[in-house]
DNA sequence: TAAAAAACAATCATTTTCAATCATTATTTC
DNA sequence: GAAATAATGATTGAAAATGATTGTTTTTTA
């Protein structure tokens, strides 16, 4: 029995049962007691499994969730509340554009309005909208395996054919005097563009990027509003002269 | 037995079992070992098993999934020889286009050609091309949930920003009179835009596609090469005044 | 609580499997 | 038909997996 047969075998077993004992792992397998073990450690350290003294037992559910949830996204109480919150400002009839990245995912789920159309740039977020029976459309451009974004020239070319009412970005830093800021600059050329051609602009972020600055500029902090969940009051002094702060927990 | 044969029966092997043994893969081919890993190094190089101490094991459901829309149909031999035959159509340096559909899926696990650039409507087919380390562009459009494709007048804007020099286009009907067909009007025009913008269009095809026509027009026989696993004699007889076809089983 | 039993991690020798190489045998291609 | 190309099978030292043994830790039970 190959040591890939063994795993499946003991996962399956685990399904059905709370706990397996290692002798009767060894007799069911053939395989000597220190193999069994080391198969146990191996599943273990993949979080698979957790051992206990005679054996293995299965893993939380919890825990379980959170590994898969993990691998995927998981969703902050924050970024659940700004989700709520930018998902809010979506009126019937809507166009909206919607970034790449987890924070404009976050607000996806939370959408009531209908009839909209949306835009996006994320690979992730065109499969979800259209799950969720928006009419869903992409910008086209280059797939940045990284991030799953579209990126480029091409996605700016197939943003020239729309016009939003709104548009949700997100961005990696926001400073009083650097402005919006984002670390490449091929999504920043991308941002800029959907500026232009969104009546309203809002930036979702979390608190992590307030008085952050990367590399590629986007706009100054007065052609947005910011969605965030709670500014710190000094930050939230300096940005309020020049525009707008929504806060999804207060 | 034949590499090809070889390769359809381990993949089948792996549809009902969780794993293989290199030894019972000798025995049941009367292949040598060598031989036998060989083929196994190959289907994990096109990510379509994973090899283990021992032998092989089925890849993840999920990707699975991705990678071969469809579950319970077995591989057959027919669909992995026309992929591989239109993958080997592409060289290094290429701009390729690579339509929605499955059959077009089917062939990017065996491109080989290095440093080419591709564009494509589907949706699945953008993600694995990006992690084959294909540098990957989508057209943009309307996701269409039901083909997964990206239609429209988006799509065909996007496709305005480029050239190819090879297409690859799944079709639903190919007839003498009626030429090539597809259902949707929207998707029709897409690759009506393709053939326009590509040196060279090939129709990868199962056989069952011949004689066929379905509502929108796409193009004439004359204006793209067939490829297909094996065409009828009769059938062959009346195309091959008309244009050219490929065929991977002979 | 102390002794016995069971389970443990760590180590080592043995066996199995592996990738790389080479010579041989089909299969194309000219 | 000859030359080039691809597929195959055998051989190799290296790597991985295995099972037995060791002394230690944990659990049981007397």
């Amino acid at each position: 029995m190959l040591t890939e047969e063994r795993h499946v075998f003991i996962l399956n077993l685990l399904k059905e049962k709370e706990v397996v004992k290692i002798h009767e792992l060894t007799k069911a397998t053939g395989a000597s007691e220190s193999t069994i073990r080391r198969d146990l450690t191996d599943l273990e350290e993949a979080g698979l499994l957790r051992r206990v003294h005679g054996g293995a037992a299965k893993i939380t559910k919890k825990r379980m969730e959170l590994t898969m949830a993990e691998k995927t996204t998981r969703f902050s109480e924050e970024k659940l509340a700004i989700g709520r919150l930018a998902a809010s400002l979506i009126e019937d009839n809507d166009c909206v554009f919607i970034d790449a990245g987890t924070t404009t995912l976050a607000l996806i789920p939370f959408i009531k309005a209908s009839n909209i159309t949306a835009v996006t740039n994320g690979y992730d977020h065109l499969q979800i909208l259209a799950e969720k029976g928006i009419e869903a459309y992409t910008t086209g451009g280059r797939l940045k395996q990284s991030t799953k974004a579209l990126t480029g020239t091409g996605a700016v070319h197939g943003l020239q054919q729309y016009w939003f009412d709104k548009a949700f970005l997100g961005v990696n830093g926001i400073h009083v005097k650097a402005g919006y800021t984002t670390p490449d600059p091929e999504e920043a050329v991308v941002k800029r563009e959907v500026l232009k051609r969104a009546q309203q602009t809002f930036i979702v972020t979390d608190a992590s990027k307030f008085q952050e600055s990367t590399f590629a500029y986007i706009a100054n902090v007065e052609e947005a509003v910011i969605v965030t969940g709670k500014a710190p009051d000094k930050t939230k002094k300096m940005f309020q002269e020049k525009t707008d702060i929504k806060e999804a927990l207060s």
